[in-house]
Order: structure tokens, then C-alpha cells, then sequence
DNA sequence: CTCGGCCTGCTC
DNA sequence: GAGCAGGCCGAG
């Protein structure tokens, strides 16, 4: 579900409701969410994840291409959110959401409960999150081979044609591919492509100097915007204070198919290209 | 590099 | 009942 601008407006909210507080008491009631990899029986590290948890103060929330980062001090939990994770922060006296189901719920993995009655949930419908509980020394192995931060200053239109340099796959592919650049998914890569007026399908090696130079200046502009938007809720996007993006209604091609381009006025196409449903205007993207 | 798998729920 | 959904990983 959470593109980067969705992850940064989440880890914003949450420096605001549980930045300096201290976890009480954790319960991880999916284990296979923190599972490194499958194992017979996940329950006991589950059970020694919530005892690690225990007693430590959230000293800042980080955020590094789709994943958000909780300080702990010498330590850190690393939180996914795969396709469908949230992240609720509930303090005493906040009105529940009337959209969203009181918490905690069946698809309720983790809990957290904190310092000053406030509780943080984990909610996951389709369960490809994953949370990892790391020491610091050891955040730079975790994070090797993720590409460059979109919107940080590695990321240059030089890097971008580096990554994009004699790939036969298509450019929608290779902007998927966290290698590459990190941060972005289906819906800021279509839209990035629309803005910068190269077709989906291109193979990466075929863009010209121009074109890369103008897909690094779409991916960073709709990216920005999206964040100052507080990201798209099309369906289970939620910022841990139960409110939705605004982004949605400024989409130009992406959930569009059918509909006329904003610029051209002849209708968005949908095809399947690296194996997602890819929304383009095949008049104005070449 | 592409595909299938991981999961559940919703729409056609 | 099939197909689709904002992500990622590992197999071939």
C-alpha cells in the first residue's frame, strides 16, 4: 500500500504522538511478521521480541525508502507495511475513526502499549508487512543494495541514467526496483513517467539524456507533492491519527484508465507492464 | 529478468 | 469464481 510519500507522512504523525515514549508492554500476535525467515515454530521469538521491547524509549522515528525506523537507543525496530500495513497511534480521549474498525481487531498484529496511556497498533489485512528488530551497528547490512533516497542528494539525474543504463527491461520495471531508486511504487512511478512524458513500456537503456533528466525532476517533484498532500488513499491508506491523504484527487493517469489525459484529453490506457497494471497516455508519453 | 508466491477482501 | 489490489523476495 505505502509509497514514500505515505511512509514520511506516517513517520511525521508518529514523531508527534510517540516520539519519548516508553513501550510498557509489546505483543506480537502474528510472528511470522517479524520472522527473518520461515522457521517451525516462530511463537518463542515472537515472545522474545515483546520481552526486548519492553522498558524502551522510542527516541525518534527515521524513515529510509518505505521503511520506517523506531530509535531504541543502541537498537532499532524496523517497520514495512508491505501492501495493506498501518500504523495507529491512540491516545486516551482520541475519538475512534467511524471508517475504521475499533482496534484491536483480527488483523491486528502488534501492540504496543506505551507511556502516557497511548497505544500504537500494527493492522496488516494481507500480512506482507514485516517488522525486524535490529541492533544499530547492524542497520547498514540490513539496508545494503536499496538504491538512493528520491528526494536526498545521491539521487541526480547522472545516478538515474547509471541505473537505467543498458537495461533492457522497461523504465516502469526499473523504477520499481528499490536498487535503483528507493521510495518509489506503482503509483508514483506511473505518475513520474506521465510527468515526465516517456511511455511506461521503454526499455531503460533507450532513454535519452533528456528524458532521464526529466523523469529524476517528475519522480522528485510528484513525490514532494505527494508528501505536502500527505500521501494517496485510495482504498486502506490511513496516517496513524486515522486520516486520509489528499493526493488522490491529484492523480493524473494512475486508477484513470478510460478517463481523458489532462493534457491531451484522449483517454488513459491500463495495460499490464513488469507485472503491475500501469496507466499511461499513449498520445503524450513516447 | 520474469514469474510465482505470500495473504485477504473487494469488484466484476 | 476469477481477477485485481499501493510490495517484495526467491526460484528458475
Amino acid at each position: 500500500m505505502p509509497e514514500l510519500p505515505e511512509v514520511e507522512t506516517i513517520r511525521r504523525v508518529l514523531e508527534k504522538k510517540i516520539g519519548g515514549l516508553t513501550i510498557l508492554r509489546a505483543e506480537l500476535r502474528a510472528p511470522k511478521l517479524a520472522a527473518a525467515r520461515l522457521a517451525r515454530d516462530l511463537k518463542p521469538a515472537a515472545d522474545m521480541l515483546a520481552r526486548r521491547l519492553q522498558g524502551r524509549t522510542i527516541l525518534g522515528i527515521r524513515r529510509r525508502a518505505k521503511y520506517l525506523i523506531l530509535d531504541l537507543d543502541r537498537d532499532e525496530l524496523i517497520v514495512h507495511l508491505g501492501m495493506t500495513g498501518q500504523l495507529f497511534a491512540a491516545a486516551p480521549g482520541d475519538k475512534p475513526c467511524r471508517d475504521l474498525p475499533a482496534l484491536p481487531d483480527k488483523h491486528t498484529h502488534l501492540i504496543l502499549e506505551l507511556s502516557d496511556g497511548v497505544r500504537l497498533f500494527y493492522r496488516d489485512i494481507r500480512k506482507f508487512g514485516r517488522i525486524r528488530f535490529l541492533e544499530k551497528k547492524r542497520e547498514t547490512d540490513f539496508f545494503e543494495g536499496l538504491g538512493p533516497e528520491p528526494l536526498g542528494p545521491d539521487f541526480t539525474p547522472d545516478v538515474l541514467r547509471e541505473g537505467l543504463k543498458g537495461k533492457t527491461a522497461s523504465v516502469k520495471a526499473l523504477l520499481l526496483n528499490q536498487r535503483v531508486v528507493a521510495g518509489l511504487g506503482n503509483i508514483y512511478a506511473d505518475e513520474a513517467l506521465f510527468r515526465a512524458r516517456i511511455a511506461p513500456q521503454t526499455p531503460g537503456g533507450r532513454l535519452t539524456r533528456a528524458q532521464a533528466v526529466r523523469l529524476h525532476a517528475a519522480a522528485r517533484e510528484v513525490l514532494c507533492e505527494a508528501i505536502r498532500f500527505r500521501g494517496t488513499t485510495r482504498s486502506d491508506y490511513y496516517d496513524p491519527e486515522s486520516r486520509r491523504g489528499g493526493f488522490q484527487f491529484r492523480l493524473r493517469v494512475y486508477g484513470r484508465a478510460g478517463e481523458p489525459c489532462p493534457v491531451c484529453g484522449r483517454p488513459v490506457a491500463k495495460a499490464v507492464v513488469a507485472q503491475r497494471g500501469t496507466h499511461w497516455c499513449p498520445h503524450c508519453q513516447r
